[in-house]
DNA sequence: TATTGTTATACTCTATAACTATA
DNA sequence: TATAGTTATAGAGTATAACAATA
C-alpha cells in the first residue's frame, strides 16, 4: 500500500531519471565526432564481454537490435570491429573488437574516466559502487521494451499512448 | 589517484547511465499521446514548486530554456498552464498550473506511480530514497551544459567533438 | 549592453515495420 | 513458421543561433 510518502518518492525518482539525461549529455560532449556515446558503448561492451552476437549486444545495451545494427555498421566501416559469420548459425554474426578498436576505446575510456574522476572527486568508492548497484537493479526491474508487459493495464480512463511510429510500407 | 578498480567503476557507471534510458522509455510508454514525458515533467515541477519562471523551470529540468519554452507552449495550448507576464520584469513570464493541468497531472502521476510501485515492489522505501539521493548528487556534480567547464581540457590528442549543430542563419 | 524568452533548424537516439537469409 | 540481422523511416528530445522585447 503506497502511502503519500511513497507516492512522492516515485515522483521524485521519475524526475531524477529525466534529469540524469544532462549528465549523459555532458559525458557525450567529450567524445570525438565519429564515435558517439552509442558507438562507444558497443566498443566497451565488446571489450568487457569478449566476442558477442548482435542479439546479446542489444540486450546488454538495452536497445532494439536495429539500433545495435547501425552502430555495428558504423564501427565496422571505421575498422574498429569485425563482423564474422557464426559457423554454428549462419544467420548470426559475431562481433569482435579489432586492435584499432581497442586503441580508440582506450582513448575514449581515458577521457570519460578523467571527467568522472574530476566530477566525482568527493565520492567514495563505496558510494559510486552503491549507485551502480542501485541503477543496475532499477534497470533489471524494468523488462526490455519488446517483452510483454508484466501485467496488462486495466483499461485506463485516459487513452494510452498508441504505438506512435507507424512506418508506412515503402511504396516500391 | 584512480586505480584499476576505480577505472572499471567509472566505466560501469557510464554504461549504467546509458542503459537507464530504457527505464525512462518504459516509463514514457504509459503516457497519453499529447503529454509526453517532457511535458509531464513540466507539470510535475510546477505542481511541486508552485509558480515558476521559464528560467527557473529550465534549471530544474536540466535542459536549455528553448526546450522548456516549447513544452510550455505545448501545455499552454492545451490549457494545462497559464503564462502570465511578471509584473516585476516584463521580459519574464510566470507559469502556473491550471485546474485542468492539475487534473491531467494527477492522472499521469497515478500511472507512473502504479508502474513504479509494480516494478519496485521488492525495494524498501530506504533503498529508493538512497537511489534518489545518489542520482541527485551525481547530477549536481555535473554543471549544467551552458556553464563554463570546470577546467579546460589539456589539448586532447584526438580531436574533441566540435559543436556539431551549426544552425545556419535563416535566409530571409 | 545584458538578459529573458521564442522560434527555426539540425542532430542524436530510438523504435517500428518490412525485408532477407537461415533454422 | 520462427528467428537473426539489416535498412528505411518516423518521432521524441535536445542544443545552437538568431531574434525581439525589456532591463
Amino acid at each position: 500500500m503506497a502511502g503519500q510518502a511513497q507516492y512522492e518518492q516515485y515522483e521524485e525518482l521519475a524526475r531524477q531519471l529525466s534529469a540524469l539525461g544532462a549528465v549523459k549529455r555532458d559525458l557525450g560532449r567529450i567524445l570525438p565526432p565519429d564515435c558517439s556515446a552509442g558507438s562507444a558503448g558497443v566498443l566497451a561492451l565488446l571489450d568487457r564481454h569478449g566476442d558477442l552476437r548482435m542479439s546479446a549486444l542489444s540486450e546488454l545495451l538495452a536497445v532494439d537490435m536495429s539500433v545495435t545494427s547501425r552502430y555495428a555498421a558504423h564501427l565496422a566501416e571505421r575498422g574498429w570491429l569485425e563482423r564474422s559469420p557464426d559457423p554454428a548459425d549462419k544467420r548470426s554474426r559475431i562481433l569482435r573488437l579489432t586492435p584499432e578498436g581497442e586503441a580508440i576505446l582506450l582513448e575514449l575510456s581515458r577521457r570519460s574516466t578523467d571527467l568522472l574522476a574530476e566530477r566525482l572527486s568527493d565520492w567514495t568508492e563505496d558510494e559510486v559502487g552503491q549507485l551502480i548497484r542501485l541503477m543496475a537493479r532499477l534497470r533489471a526491474g524494468f523488462g526490455d521494451c519488446r517483452s510483454a508487459p508484466h501485467r496488462p493495464p486495466p483499461a485506463p480512463p485516459v487513452p494510452v499512448r498508441e504505438p506512435s511510429t507507424r512506418t508506412p510500407a515503402q511504396a516500391t
